[in-house]
RNA sequence: GUGAGCGUAGCUCAGCUGGUAGAGCAUCGGUCUGUGGCACCGAGGGUCGUGGGUUCAAAUCCCAUCGCUCACCCCA
């Protein structure tokens, strides 16, 4: 055992002893994120690395935005999809007045008693509104229309606890109380789930569209979103994707999009994989209907035939209602000859999202990119329309989508941006990505360390503190033990941590101003020179 | 939100029908003050996920709880 282990084994409190009163437990991380540690840093930073080189070689330029936004611009973006935004982001109130935070807190807690009705009322209640009138008129509370709705409640309450004696005060005070706690005071913002919508909001917010061209943009980060954790699936997952913005949409553009990442999926060595793409149509707009409302129309009222319908599961009927489109990536096995039966959106679209669909195929084609059609491949925001794709991966488990992407020709406008300007990106999960190459056995990032600094003595250190400087500004990657070592020692520990070389110094090498240095592989062991040095250990 | 499986050392696991906690690997030290991989010797590291119950006695049986994993739901 080292000296310092035993120390601090002698100096450990008994068990009984809690410093500080603190109770001694174990910090775990949150559930559904987790430590990436050494050596698989590695691994995902050549994969970033890859990814950046591909991306750029296609002209997309990096953007980075903030981690969280309004939870507005998420809300808007993904639209009134109601799980999703209350359950499954990371969404809370910054608080911008303190003294209205106080009083809310007090009449959020005041407890129903009799005795202290009118204390409640003539005291406590005004104050609060008194202050929440302030804050109000200095737009410290969110003005959305849900929360609005609660200030006008909190007022009339206000004058009901006024007209109410104690007898009949109780149903006002309720009104009152339930009012403040629902008040979103300050902002509410949000972790990013996505970066689409961030990147829409920098794009409108800079006037990107008046920079020359479509606007190629990537970006590479964390992503937050607070489902149940499962293969592939975390609350903090990572991210990179790109976007296509201005005024073409050309097949070309979605047909690059997906060229590129099946170029990546190759550098990465990853060969089971399959391309599905597909065309949802287009949405309404206020000139034409569009054909994909018509379609889900169609499908919905098949599903609703009493011969399909009785043949599907809960969650599928339930779906028939809520969100038919999602009928059609059921997994079910018994579903599965149903769904086979049913109308394909393919064979419903009207000619321009036809002849968008059909020109995506031959650019596809023409780039030697294989991909499948899977009339099951749907989204389920208004937004996105006409491309969607997806590529899979077997090996990955039931969340089986390296990447997926989709044109939303709509979004820039409906987040408040100039008209016209049409949009296509991807995503690709970092995480499955690595969990792919790892499962493929083709890569190998480890960087090994190049150089074990083997000294003894101490007319040997300052020259092993000099040469391991002449190493690392060399750009070799140099361990130089912070305390001498026995030579055999260091030799095992050298092997263990994987140097290509050790250089060794001890009293000889510094008598005869020669360097010994062993390449460990092969045993081979040179006397040399320094200038020789750098040569010699190149990796 | 629902369901299933699993929790014993840093890791992988053993520990039968209750009787004082083990192995391999890893880590650290030694054999070894001029040479690593091998070998041998040794050490550290567990209130058996947590709490309760049954019992003279619980890692083992019962209950609860927490955590992890996978799948369903959802999937921007």
């Amino acid at each position: 055992m080292s000296e310092g282990a035993k120390r601090e084994k002698d100096e450990r409190p008994a068990k009984e002893v809690r410093q500080g009163g603190q109770e001694r437990r174990q910090f775990r991380a949150i559930k559904g994120t987790r430590d990436i540690l050494p050596p698989d840093t590695a691994l995902w930073n050549w994969f970033e690395a890859t990814a950046r080189e591909v991306i750029e070689a296609y002209n997309f330029a990096e953007i980075r935005t903030p981690i969280f936004e309004e939870t507005e611009l998420f809300a808007r973006a993904v639209g009134v999809e109601t799980d999703v935004v209350n359950k499954e982001m990371y969404s809370f109130e910054v608080y911008e007045s303190d003294e209205l935070v106080e009083r809310r807190y007090m009449v959020a807690n005041w407890p129903w008693n009799f005795d202290q009705y009118d204390f409640f009322r003539q005291q406590i209640a005004p104050r609060f509104v008194e202050t929440l009138k302030i804050a109000v008129d200095k737009g410290q509370i969110v003005r959305d229309a849900a929360n609005l709705r609660i200030y006008e409640e909190i007022k009339t309450a206000m004058a009901d606890l006024m007209d109410t004696g104690v007898q009949y005060g109780k149903n006002a005070f309720d009104r009152f109380q339930s009012a403040a706690r629902a008040l979103l005071i300050g902002e509410s913002i949000t972790l990013r789930p996505e970066a689409t919508a961030s990147v829409c909001r920098a794009y409108i917010e800079h006037g990107m569209q008046t920079r020359p061209g479509d606007q190629k943009l990537y970006y590479v980060g964390p992503m937050f979103r607070r489902e149940r954790p499962q293969k592939g699936r975390y609350r903090q997952f990572y991210q990179i994707g790109a976007e296509v913005l201005g005024t073409s949409d050309a097949p070309a553009i979605d047909a690059e999009l997906i060229e590129m990442l099946t170029v990546l999926i190759g550098r990465c060595k990853i060969e089971k994989w399959t391309l599905l793409i597909n065309s949802i149509g287009c949405p309404d707009t206020p000139e034409r209907k569009g054909c994909r409302p018509k379609y889900v129309e169609l499908l919905r009222a098949e599903l609703r035939k009493p011969e399909i319908f009785s043949k599907l599961g809960p969650d599928s009927q339930r779906r028939v209602e809520t969100n038919p489109l999602r009928v059609m990536d059921s997994k079910l096995p018994e579903e599965q000859p149903v769904i086979e039966k049913l109308p394909k959106i393919s064979e419903h679209l009207c000619a321009e999202c036809r002849e968008h669909y059909e020109k995506l195929k031959s650019e596809l084609a023409l780039r030697k990119v294989p991909f499948t059609e899977s009339p099951r491949l749907v989204r389920g925001l208004d937004y996105y329309m006409r491309t969607t794709f997806e590529i899979t991966s077997p090996v990955l488990g039931a969340q089986n989508a390296l990447c997926g992407g989709g044109r939303y020709d709509g979004l820039v406008e409906m987040l408040g941006g100039p008209k016209g300007i049409k949009g296509i990106g991807f995503a690709l999960g970092e995480d499955r990505f690595v969990d792919a190459i790892v499962e493929a056995k083709k890569i190998d990032a480890t960087r090994a360390v190049d150089v074990f600094v083997a000294w003894m003595g101490e007319k040997a250190y300052p020259e092993a503190v000099r040469l391991a400087r002449v190493l690392r500004d060399a750009g070799r990657a140099v361990e130089l033990p912070a305390r001498e070592m026995k030579f055999g020692k260091a030799f095992e520990r050298a092997d263990k941590i994987g140097a290509r070389y050790v250089l060794i110094l001890g009293d000889d090498e510094i008598a005869s101003k020669r360097l010994t240095i062993k390449t460990l592989a092969s045993g081979e062991q040179k006397q040399m020179g320094e200038s020789e040095l750098l040569d010699y250990v190149r990796h």
